[in-house]
DNA sequence: CATACAATTGAGAATCTTTCTCAATTGCGA
DNA sequence: TCGCAATTGAGAAAGATTCTCAATTGTATG
């Protein structure tokens, strides 16, 4: 009752969103989704390839690399950018939040306070620019590795 | 009197910035921070090289992307990353301030407004991960864009 | 102002990272 | 089950970034 808007898809869901957009519901794909759910964390691009190939050996990095981008445009996976300028892959939160990233094990927790609606909106008023999106990341030390 | 904490430092403020670090004051650096200061937009790399070289005939494109290392360690400039996934630089707002950029035309305009300083105190408090660092830019159209 | 030295530079090679190509394979609708 | 369009694997290609090294150039020092 709650799958289609909670926490996780169950695998008739995800069938259901690719075949909305005609796309095709292989097992790379299932697999690069499989290996961000699990791990909890952002990972790169090489992590995840690492990952994906022991899940499903004999995957190719460039499948990985299209697994991505597929994810993203339905909304399932975001990229993101670390502060060293490098981008990695999480699974995207539900509705609209922001992660914060641990900086020494790279867990990652959503956080759902967002404070740019009503600040866009005076922005737009100060500034004449109309704001269309925003990008918010926070970094931190989480409670495990402060220890 | 006021341009050392003002908009813009004048030569000898730079060349105190970068003697500073025992850091070399050279027309490299300073043709890369120049044209990221006139053109108030954010510049890729190829763009920056290019207009580099325009100022500055015969530099490098290595040298242009060790200046940006340096120009950035120093607190000048400022790496970006735009939607699409790519990087640019832009000069680093005085003080704690985050950009809008204008999806049309790469305009960045500052905003010091910056949310975050009670949703992070918050944050460490409910989540206990202690929040170092934030990432936040909006995008959105300018007034001259829209037009 | 001349000198010496360490930092910096230019050019191209080397190393990633990401995308593209194309034949072979595989979901999935009919 | 069949046929077709979408997808995949592998490697080539393209792009982005860093490295190497000899030559050059700021700058502290005298």
């Amino acid at each position: 009752m709650k799958t289609k808007s909670g926490m996780t898809q169950n695998s008739e869901d995800l069938r259901a969103i690719f075949h909305a957009k005609r796309l095709k519901c292989t097992p790379q794909r299932l697999a690069v989704l499989k290996v961000l759910k699990e791990s909890r964390a952002y990972l790169s691009i090489n992590m995840l390839d690492k990952k994906v190939k022991e899940m499903l050996p004999g995957t190719g990095l460039a499948t990985v690399y299209r697994a991505l981008e597929t994810l993203e445009e339905l909304g399932l996976v975001v990229k993101v950018h670390l502060e060293d300028g490098c981008h990695s892959y999480a699974v995207a939160p539900e509705g609209h939040m922001h992660p914060i990233v641990c900086t020494e094990c790279s867990k990652v927790i959503d956080f759902a306070e967002c404070p740019l609606g009503e600040l866009s909106e005076k922005l737009t008023h100060d500034t004449g620019i109309e704001i269309q999106n925003h990008f918010l990341q926070l970094f931190g030390k989480c409670r495990d590795c402060r220890a």
